[in-house]
DNA sequence: ATCTAATGATTAGATATCAAACGCTTTCAT
DNA sequence: ATGAAAGCGTTTGATATCTAATCATTAGAT
């Protein structure tokens, strides 16, 4: 009798995600403060609204998330002038200085997660993944095979 | 350039999750409410606080879920006349009820999430997790294998 | 016997997230 | 040109969770 495969993915992220959580607090960040950072800095960005869906949360949260990060001196925001609806949010130089700490941070959590991994395995992963995701989406939710 | 595991693990975990939860919550219960009860049910309940820890929440916070089930008319508390600090939690008969209710959209659940993954893909996704966690555990934390 | 430490559960306070409502701006049809 | 509809971000209110502090009970030591 195999595992409710949902509970052992839910609690796999749980424990995952603190103790990714905790090592980036230890580099003077948070788990949102780093994906938000990333995304600001690999993807070209285009809206806050694309931005909170990039890293899965609320608009929101990430409205949130964006006040103590502005408060706290990482990033501004200012209006874009071509289009007064959307906010250009920007890392200050504390902030690029921030997010290169959290890199280094989350660099080495991730080569900790795949030790004992083989490239294969982490492939493996990766697609299995994936193909849960499309299970849960909404179109075709029951349909048996 | 592999994505990094653990956003692909969290981001997962988290439609999954709320997949989930949106099932029971058609059911008439929540994914708190479903872990409590087959806890319940299946093993035998030592304390609270062993409650909390199998399903992987705070003590506290399991309190505030066997308040509004016990207000709800789906559990009752009682003190162990053995050791009058634990308490004993129990299903009423309408708890009774919405645990069969709860199992059957669970299993519904779990049978649309394994479609497309073969017995093996099961196992091997199984022991990746349990790696995982392994991986995160607080012993031996950083040393590279 | 009594004092101290440990244990189980609850309560209080803080934080994070979401959904819904709102305000401003832009787009588009007429 | 103007009015309706849609888009973007923020605010508000509710919920869920955590940590720390507290109350009551039990176990252990002297």
């Amino acid at each position: 009798m195999p595992p409710p495969i949902g509970l052992d993915l839910s609690q796999t992220a749980k424990s995952v995600s603190r103790a990714f959580d905790r090592a980036l607090a230890e580099a003077g960040g948070s788990l949102p403060v780093w994906l938000i950072m990333i995304s600001l800095k690999t993807r070209s960005l285009g809206t806050q609204r694309e931005l909170a869906e990039a890293i899965g949360i609320q608009g929101a949260t990430l409205t949130h998330h964006l006040n103590s990060m502005e408060s706290g001196g990482l990033i501004t925001r200012r209006r874009d002038p071509a289009n007064r609806r959307v906010h250009v949010v920007e890392l200050t130089e504390p902030g690029e200085l921030l997010f290169r700490r959290l890199a280094d941070a989350a660099v080495a959590f991730d080569s900790r997660l795949r030790r004992g991994l083989a490239p294969g395995d982490l492939e493996a992963l990766h697609a299995l993944l994936a193909r849960l995701r499309e299970n849960v989406a909404d179109d075709a939710p029951i349909l048996n095979e």
